[in-house]
DNA sequence: AACTATTTATAAGA
DNA sequence: TTCTTATAAATAGTT
């Protein structure tokens, strides 16, 4: 990129990749720093050089990002499965929606279990405790809370690969 | 930086931010991916906009790299407090240890409140959803469940290739 | 760790 | 949103 433009490829040098590690990530968390402050936008950013060594910030708590990431993320894996397939016929358009009823079934109690999985009973009734104060401090009614997850479902979550 | 340096501040018209916020998040995305191939490095990205949009990229598995953070940072959390200090005289080798076990007990409650901190609401709806199906005695019919989330669903998320 | 010639990123404007 | 462009910032190779 400087003095001669270099291909994006695994530097071999092992001295040369650990010098540009440094400098590269030190570029690349402080422009994480910027946008988040610029832009009002939540950022969390993990490193592990490849000797293990890790390097990580986040604007706020890495703990939540990190759950608000888990949560949009099994959304975004249900939505990319939906709707089903409408160009297979259906009988009565019966069969169709049954079967994809038993896979959500299926999906639904998978995503249950490791979401939960190693959580005794007595911290689920803790765990209900707390998200029942979650939901009354934000103090909403049922009806009202539904209307606005569904408002809150039009923000698209937009899953990038590069 | 360009046309005109500017301050590292939260940019007040809310036009300019989005359009920064994008521009800005494609280099900082394009960075990341570049050191990480460099560098033979593991990287994680995650960003929410002002708006809650996600954006997200890992060099590998997402979920791995979060677990290693996770148990790097936990770990380095217990070595900071545990074992217990051994140096204080313990009556009978079970009071100081009784002590530490409430200690335990204590930040592990703590712990599970801050992670409901910074959800919003409907991170909330979900893991309440979540909590009612693990303790699956909550009176709603599979159907009516599938039914309710149909309906969010119809809001499909895009998935973004660069 | 510093230097510096270039490349890259990007703020403002269209 | 996308493109253009002048300029700031980042950085590869060198010392």
């Amino acid at each position: 990129m400087v003095r001669q433009k270099i291909e994006i490829n695994r530097i071999d040098n092992l001295t040369a990749r650990q010098v540009t590690f440094s400098k590269r990530r030190r570029g690349l968390f402080k422009k994480a720093q910027e946008l988040s402050t610029l832009c009002d936008a939540e950022l969390g950013l993990i490193a592990f050089s490849a000797t293990g060594k890790l390097f990580s910030f986040s604007s706020s708590s890495m703990t939540q990002l990190i759950q608000k990431h888990k949560l949009l993320t099994d959304k975004s894996n249900k939505l990319r499965k939906w709707p089903p397939q409408e160009d297979q016929p259906e009988n009565n358009g019966n069969e169709g929606l049954k079967k994809e009823l038993m896979e959500r079934t299926i999906e639904l109690q998978r995503l249950k279990g490791e979401e939960l999985q190693g959580l005794g009973l007595d911290d689920l009734i803790r765990l209900e405790k707390l998200v029942e104060g979650g939901l009354s401090r934000v103090g909403k009614t049922k009806e009202l809370e539904l209307e606005e997850e569904n408002a809150m479902l039009k923000q698209q979550a937009e899953v990038i690969q590069i």
